[in-house]
DNA sequence: TGTACATCAGTGAACGCGCGTTCACTGATGTAC
DNA sequence: TGTACATCAGTGAACGCGCGTTCACTGATGTAC
């Protein structure tokens, strides 16, 4: 379990990263959000990288967590659909951590991502297999297929544009692409 | 016209952004690698934050230049398909700029983005009034339909991502995102 | 029960470093008269 | 033609600042005998 302190800082971390961006997370303004004093942070976390994994692994899976309810909305492409609109519902409501996940690409461990995708990546290896899907190599699942999502997402964070707008036209792409063909 | 000292300053720049990333681009690298001095940086450009934005804009002027002959490639089809290869073509040829351009998006003047995008919007525009495209809002075109291009590009400019093997996949997204209903 | 010791969360002053920026300066070139 | 002045590219030492990190320390809790 995770203490208090290392809770607070963490807390503390993505109300920055949400506030000011990734350079806003400075070890002062940690201290000076969360209470707790720089030489505890170095205590539970070893550095500012190891501080950052650990929120990166975090978020990662409470991400994924929001996402995979979805994957019981009906069909193929109800499945689909409902996986776009709660992605990005999850970067509206905790766009800290998104901000996070988008901005510290470098700090994540593959291979824990890859076990937490993969619910997911075996839904949609399912579907491809009964030919209620387009088949595609697994890879290009996050970065073709949600493709259009993440790009939203990523202005949506910068600010100035309406993820509730395009949230539509995202879903409708990202069908066009894994819609079974003919 | 830009003198030599400030064109070895922008390339330098380039050369650094591609190298350490971004945030590698600090004055004192600029210096190092350019031969020219600091003091010389500030009466070119003012400040950093002046030269990335005269790179900025530079750079995405390049990459239009770059895409917009794909215009002219034959039918609807052709023509985005070809768009998008001279699109990830550009990436890997000048990921300096490239990553420039993802790492600095608030250094854009939208302004000048959009008259640079102008000749693209453009002919977007005239296809989809004529039937020959899906009639979507022009704003979705960048995120929206080129998400999977643009998602793909920051993969592979962070290491490990193979674009020459995303490409097609990517082209495949495109366009059905693009195609016309029926 | 009491004593000794290990463990671990947490503290906060101090460190060295590299950053962006400033500023008084030099020297070459162009222009006015 | 010569002289005086303005302009502009370029110099480089010095600045203050905020950063991530270190380290010797306190105090509470748990465990062994």
């Amino acid at each position: 379990m995770r203490s208090t302190g290392q809770r607070a800082v963490l807390d503390a971390a993505l109300a920055l990263v949400d506030e000011r961006g990734l350079d806003g997370v400075t070890i002062t303004a940690l201290t000076a959000r969360s209470g707790v004093s720089n030489g505890s942070v170095y205590h539970h976390f070893g550095s500012r990288a190891g501080l950052f994994a650990v929120l990166y692994g975090e978020s990662f899976a409470h991400c994924v967590a929001a996402m995979v309810p979805a994957l019981d909305a009906g069909d193929a492409e109800a499945a689909v659909r409902a996986l776009v609109a709660r992605y990005l519902d999850w970067v509206v409501e905790h766009p800290g951590r998104a901000r996070f996940l988008y901005g510290a690409p470098l700090t994540a461990d593959p291979a824990a991502k890859a076990e937490a995708f993969a619910p997911v990546a075996r839904w949609f290896a399912e579907r491809m297999a009964a030919g209620e899907l387009r088949a595609l190599p697994l890879w290009a699942l996050d970065p073709v297929v949600l493709g259009p999502a993440h790009e939203c997402a990523r202005r949506h964070l910068l600010g100035g544009f309406d993820l509730a707008d395009a949230a539509d036209f995202v879903a409708d792409a990202v069908w066009a692409a894994v819609a079974p063909l003919g």
